[in-house]
DNA sequence: AAATAAAAATGAACAATGTTCAATTTTTTT
DNA sequence: AAAAAAATTGAACATTGTTCATTTTTATTT
């Protein structure tokens, strides 16, 4: 069996175990067991395990652009930009588990690195979005754009953390859902008052 | 020596590994040997390392609302919004380890509990700003107020992840305070629209 | 085809984690 | 002073990530 079969194999069952289990569930052993390799054989393949969640997240980052990626040409900037969104909530809703590894593994890197295609993934889901913003607002220059796309960006992602887990349920009776789309249209709604201020 | 004096003293050693060497430099026998007092000690005030944890956070929480609640009197409602984010945010990058530990335990607290008084601390923080919010916004419904509140403040604490590690600093240069306030001033600025509309 | 060399896979072993609990020490009560 | 109760202890357990000498497999050479 070639180096990318058992590559492959091990992120399909590791991907499996993180579905089924979440985070807890992916552990060197448990993915040795789930695989038929031995544990040796993982660190062989990726080093570390740091490194094989790494994969796991750039994975669920380009499931996320796939999904995103389909909604390009329907709408108005505005409808766009909501459906961007609400496709954002479906897809961590829908994925709790891998969504909550790309979080845990933010939170926890401190001083470790992130691989170049993985930043890549993530500029890209930010540039989807650009289009959008700037057909909404044309008048605000370019650098200044950017900056709020990026903040906008940034707030929802970490919001999204919210969505992994059901901590937020034992401070508030908020619909998840909710939340993050009154978050991003009162914000789009205070871009349009800066933007003609 | 009295229990109290043994958890107040278990406490403030804990409290300085965390400052000194981060969420890493809090376990049960680096406690233990810092202490002075044994890890089957330590188990017996507290029952488990994460309600050791958890009394951490209570009171850095109770920290962050002394801050806060030192600026009630001062200035308009939005003025006084900006300080309590800017105060937050100082808090915050002052206390980068004890912050960092809140959101690893919020993330990571899957099924666990959070004690009475945690919760009713978040629930004062927020009510501290409740005053400001009703004042900038009088013609929203007190519901719907309190609902925007809790998207702004929830938006703001998840956001702060960020503010704790330099993991931000991998993907973008944008200055963790001005992050904070362009979340805020935008919201507040859509918070306008929404109102009279 | 056999012998040799290179590469890959293995899993026992290590250090560090949270946690437990029988044994010991200390304190309190009688 | 003796007995009972309470508190403290730290060795031991299970589970982490990780390493690396040994074994097995594959490739190369004779």
């Amino acid at each position: 069996m070639s180096k990318d079969n058992i590559q492959e194999n091990l992120v399909n069952k590791g991907r499996d175990l993180i579905k089924k289990n979440g985070a807890e569930g992916l552990t060197a052993r448990k993915l040795s067991e789930a695989s038929g390799y031995s544990v040796g054989t993982i660190y062989n393949q990726f080093g570390n395990m740091d490194n094989f969640i790494l994969i796991q997240n750039y994975l669920t980052l380009d499931a996320l652009y796939e999904k995103l990626s389909t909604l390009q040409a329907s709408g108005t900037a505005y409808q766009r930009l909501n459906l961007y969104t609400q496709a954002f909530v479906d897809f961590v809703l829908k994925n709790k588990n891998l969504w909550f590894l790309v979080h845990s593994f933010h939170l926890n890197n401190n001083n470790r690195r992130f691989s170049k295609i993985y930043l890549r993934r993530v500029v890209q889901i930010t540039q989807l979005v650009e289009g959008a913003f700037k057909a909404l607002y044309p008048s605000i220059e370019t650098p200044e754009r950017i900056l709020m796309l990026q903040v906008m960006w940034l707030s929802l992602f970490s919001l999204s953390s919210f969505l992994t887990t059901d901590a937020l349920d034992k401070f508030s009776k908020i619909n998840k859902k909710t939340l993050c789309e009154l978050l991003l249209n009162t914000f789009l709604a205070g871009l349009k008052v800066l933007e003609k201020a």
